[in-house]
DNA sequence: GGCCAGGTCCAAT
DNA sequence: ATTGGACATGGC
């Protein structure tokens, strides 16, 4: 197989993948499977070296976000204490450029579920409505075209529950243009144009504006975040997610949405926020 | 077994 | 302008 090889800095492959923004990866003995596109591909990382196949160095740059200054928004994100913890927690975690059409179907995929959920659903609707596609001995499919996304009965077989109505209108207006436009609109116009689809609303919206249109300023407030933000930034007493948007803007700024990356990594994996006591003593059997 | 999961929508304050 | 429930399904 003929790999090619980059060298990339201050970048983190597998706290970029793993953090929770992608959803069609699969690691093998230290290298990644990936789908995104039309392409299955191939990365490795060992120290600051990338070893790939499958995409070409163009394609695996922009995916990557390789071409972000990362020196640049390190330096400014480390100018907040607050944020350090979690910024040491997963240094080199990149915010990545996903395919802007099978990243709104992953996030409307994403309501109210979990990861491994939401992974297992992408990989079910592909396996039925994608293409086969392969890399060597390795094999998978892509993602279905909004085209091929039209079958609600379908997608409900496939246990997308509620979620399938949202997908197939989703699919009918990316069809109809609307996600074309989007990266000439200014963030608020943008917002707007993407919450004109049923099942995105203010979180799936800045989803995808930060996770395929690279609006580093989007900052998704989901669960987790709400959690993080109003214990670390709000003295623990609950606001409005659009008090904690404007804490975020105000305080990070056109990063917001990297910040808000690394808070919601650590948040999930560093167990300062997953301590709920794991083992309680066994409630006494009635009967 | 009830609660919660990278929420959204709609109806009733 | 806020707030509560319904919406499917699965894991713990």
């Amino acid at each position: 197989m003929n790999s090619s090889v980059h060298h990339a800095p201050r970048f983190n492959l597998k706290h970029t993948l793993e953090s929770g923004q992608f959803f069609r990866y699969a690691e093998h003995h230290g290298a990644y499977l990936l789908l995104r596109g039309q392409r299955l591909f191939r990365v490795r990382q060992d120290g600051e070296t990338l070893t790939y196949d499958g995409a070409d160095l163009w394609f695996l740059r922009e995916f990557l976000g390789l071409d972000q200054d990362f020196a640049l928004i390190e330096r400014s994100l480390r100018r907040d204490r607050r944020l350090w913890e979690a910024l040491d927690f997963a240094p080199g975690l990149r915010i990545l450029r996903q395919d802007p059409w099978e990243c709104t179907a992953a996030f409307i995929t994403s309501i109210a579920s979990n990861i491994p959920r939401i992974s297992g659903n992408i990989a079910d609707m592909a396996r039925e409505y994608g293409v086969p596609i392969r890399l060597g001995a390795a094999e998978g499919h892509t993602f279905p075209r909004p085209d091929r996304l039209d079958d609600e009965a379908g997608l409900r077989r496939l246990k997308l529950g509620f979620r399938a109505a949202y997908l197939v209108q989703a699919a009918r207006l990316a069809r109809s243009g609307i996600l074309e436009e989007i990266g000439s609109l200014s963030y608020d116009d943008a917002k707007d144009t993407l919450m004109v689809i049923p099942g995105v609303a203010e979180k799936v919206a800045d989803c995808v504006l930060l996770f395929a249109y690279g609006r580093l300023n989007a900052f998704p407030v989901d669960t987790w975040i709400r959690k993080v933000m109003i214990r670390m930034f709000f003295k623990g007493r609950r606001v409005p997610d659009r008090a904690i948007r404007a804490f975020a803007s105000e305080r990070w700024g056109d990063l917001a949405g990297v910040a808000q990356q690394y808070l919601y990594h650590w948040s999930r994996r560093s167990g300062a926020f997953t301590s709920r006591p794991r083992s309680l003593p066994a409630p006494a059997r009635t009967r």
